[in-house]
DNA sequence: GATATACATATTTTCGAAAATAGAAAGAGT
DNA sequence: ACTCTTTCTATTTTCGAAAATATGTATATC
């Protein structure tokens, strides 16, 4: 699906740039979600060629490709803008992601197989190690949350069959991640649950309980949501 | 003139080259649309800057943005592809656009305003002009009845309130044409009645009847993909 | 004949210079 | 002081050459 990351140069990598060794659509799309970039900036390419050391062309095929995910906007002649957000948006797009991860589950818990199952828990695995940490050490490492959190969402509806229903739930989860980031401050309280919500989810999956998954992932989902939509 | 860029220019091309004085986004992907390059066909820049007589850079960056839409693949090193078509892929669209496209068009019912429902009696007028053509000059027209097909089905939802809905609505669309594209040489029997099929969404739309207009939508949808399917 | 290695060709991918364009600043006329 | 040019600067957009990569062909070796 992405691209796969072409051999770097031996050019020395600045050292303390946190996102360099992956492409630069990634780098771009992170750097977005985690409001390094925040809403509404414009995009100028002199910043950018130094920030990701490539050249102008590359950053225009990745910036384009972020304006049909939705993350970039572009008006012709005045360049690449970060897309705005808003509360009003962000209620949308947990709607339809709600709506698409629901069916995408269900598709998934009745086409899965052995291997769907066991990847499942080994991401969730991987997910709950940085879970069960210490606020203080969370926090620091948040994007590694978001990583794993995306994936272990990915991971249920994997072996969901109908290919764009996973494109479109993803282009979703994407664009709820952003939201999601605001969050990050949020008061620990609610952490631990999250925790258990995924265990809970995980077991009624492989369980093939598609009901109960579906019920709680939508809880899951609008819990995440209406709590972002107040710090907004 | 200021463009946007993500709206479709819906300028008609200069006399002579066919598919000059429009954007290269827009004049490769209606080349994709209408089979001029088939499915799987590999897209070789040498081939496509002579074509279209635009540099490297600059097709590079309207075919990636076509990889986010669904209608162009890329292999790390082997370069871009047009994507393949099926009849599970044709199926699975239809059912996504049918889900959409109902719940923008009640959207659109209880949000449009006058502008909106004038627009809809424009757009089908034109509509309407090229469909009670006799079939033979239909045909030489199809790439224009494509358009302003597509104008009058995006009339329809233009003022439906969510963003996201309209945007998902609008990639399962633009898919959609794609395959349309094969019915083209259908026997003439069902034109006249798709004539008839858009007067009657028309009409329930402007009456405001969102479970009639509904119906009507998705009948016209589905009858229209199955009959692509067969051709299949 | 089959397999591996080296070489040659074809194609993609990257990059930065040059052209085109928008926006700001300065100047002239009323 | 105001508006309309003009000039200059900043930025985007385009392009094709050069580097990196994959593919195809010939030659050698077993």
């Amino acid at each position: 699906m992405k691209k796969i990351a072409g051999t770097r140069s031996q050019k020395q990598a600045k050292a303390g740039d946190p996102s360099s060794g992956q492409d630069v659509l990634s780098r771009l799309r992170n750097d977005i979600v985690s409001s390094v970039f925040e809403p509404e900036t414009r995009l100028k390419f002199a910043d950018l060629t130094e920030r990701y050391d490539v050249g102008i062309g590359t950053l225009r095929e990745g910036l384009s490709q972020l304006v049909s995910e939705g993350f970039v906007t572009l008006e012709a002649g005045k360049g690449f803008k970060v897309a705005p957000v808003s509360a009003e948006e962000l209620i949308e797009i947990t709607e339809h992601f709600i709506s698409l991860e629901k069916r995408a589950l269900r598709d998934a818990i009745e086409n899965g197989d052995d291997d769907w199952e066991a990847n499942i828990v080994a991401v969730h695995h991987r997910l709950s190690l940085i879970e069960s940490l210490p606020w203080e050490e969370r926090m620091t490492r948040h994007s590694e949350w978001v990583q794993r959190h995306r994936d272990f969402h990915e991971a249920l509806v994997a072996a969901c069959s109908g290919r764009w229903l996973f494109r479109l739930r993803s282009i979703m989860f994407d664009q709820l991640d952003r939201y999601r980031f605001v969050t990050k401050r949020a008061p620990e309280g609610l952490g631990g649950r999250k925790f258990e919500e995924h265990s809970e989810i995980m077991a009624a999956t492989l369980a093939r309980d598609a009901d109960l998954a579906s019920e709680l992932i939508e809880k899951h989902i609008s819990d995440t949501s209406e709590r972002a939509i107040r710090l907004l």
